[in-house]
DNA sequence: CAGTGGTCTAGACCACACT
DNA sequence: GTGTGGTCTAGACCACTGC
């Protein structure tokens, strides 16, 4: 039997340690741990580490390390394919709505559009609606999220504005109605630009979600990519 | 604008070096990389561990380090609530099958034991039955399962032998239909008992699945708790 | 400015696999 | 034994926050 690593043990000592701890307190200092415990810097931020990819702490650089929030649930519902939350609201914020061509040959993202027009199933040289969005809740990032709808939308920006919802939106201003979703998901790691995005540390675990939406005849009308945050986060998905 | 850590280069590098290696195929060892990049091992090891969490190396203890195979997708069907998947198949071998009584206050598991009970909308002290399985693909430990069934199911180990599938055996030789489930879906992080079952590090993401089966009239049929590789595993989800 | 977390170093020793 | 990855140290400097 392999013996338990020193990080191991001083990590659920610091676990232990916050146990009737509440969301936003303070926790010791790094350095403060490591003298305390008697063991050195490095070793407590990988115990540290752990717990921050696992939801219970989150750092602050330059200011400290704190006691985390408790997760928020998704509910996706099958029967109306709306939004849903437990307890709180998901809002969202457009950063972009802006009308693109899958498929082309054209510098950087390629790949992306590529993947684009498949999942959309168009050819190459189709003219796509591309809607990027940050979920948030209470006022804090949740997730990144792009949306891809084929076609044009004349006006869609001001009316996501108006509605907040996508769904809302195609459904009420332009009669697009969705009847069946697939989600693909699995974990990743958060890049610099989730980094930015989020506000969490590169490295942290993301719940990865595509999603696939059809018309009644298996038309795709939305292909999304998503990236949540995987401490901040469930889904939870009914069948 | 935050500059890009050294290590977060490196990783690049790396990722790139791989572009069009085989699965399988040995990579350099991590002080080899050190050396040729001119930097320190924990640098080139912060590198490696982000791309073991992102499913595309494995490490292995005393033999090097690999390219990671690619993921598995598990469908799971909204209609028959069977069990399926893409390409390859997903087995089961089953650890332990043995009769509980749910949130009795007993020594160690006792939270555990309650959140069963919760979970199956049952009284303390009712008697449940626990199948504990390891999912496997291609012979490769890819989940830990543990289902709880309200009851007794007298012959159970058994029937589940003969027939593999869970979901089958209850129908068919119990004549339980599941009507509706709920997956909740979040990520988590191996911990050494995880490690020592599914074959991966401590530390690395999973996929943690909880599922909830009821009957056609809402009663609680199943309970269920899955830790999946996160580097090997993606779930979709129809609706 | 002082104090926090973030990155990086050079080196040591341990645990494990293979020969 | 040799070589691999796994853990740990003591210290340094950087980047960010808030006084």
């Amino acid at each position: 039997m392999t013996s338990t690593p020193k990080y191991y043990t001083q990590k659920l000592r610091i676990l232990a340690s916050i146990a009737d701890a509440k969301p936003g307190d303070p926790m010791p200092t790094e350095r403060e741990l490591a003298s305390r415990f008697d063991t050195s810097r490095t070793t407590i931020r990988q115990a540290l580490s752990e717990l921050v990819h696992e939801g219970r702490i989150v750092r602050a650089h330059g200011r400290g390390t704190f006691v985390a929030q408790p997760p928020v649930i998704h509910v996706r519902s099958l029967t109306s394919l709306s939004e849903d939350l437990t307890g709180t609201t998901l809002d969202s914020v457009v950063l972009e709505v802006r009308e693109i061509v899958v498929g082309a040959e054209v510098s950087g993202d390629s790949a992306a559009r590529a993947e684009v027009a498949a999942g959309l199933e168009l050819d190459s040289g189709s003219a796509v609606t591309r809607v990027e969005r940050v979920r948030t809740s209470d006022g804090e990032a949740l997730a990144h999220e792009v949306a891809h709808l084929p076609g044009t939308y004349p006006g869609l920006a001001g009316e996501l504005a108006s509605r907040g919802s996508l769904y809302a939106t195609l459904r009420d201003a332009y009669d697009v109605v969705l009847a069946s979703a697939e989600d693909e998901i699995g974990t990743g790691l958060a890049d610099p630009d989730d980094s930015a995005r989020l506000g969490i540390a590169v490295g942290q675990p993301l719940l990865l979600i595509t999603r696939t939406a059809r018309s009644g005849t298996g038309v795709p009308l939305e292909f999304t990519r998503s990236r949540f945050r995987g401490d901040r986060f469930r889904f939870l998905a009914r069948s």
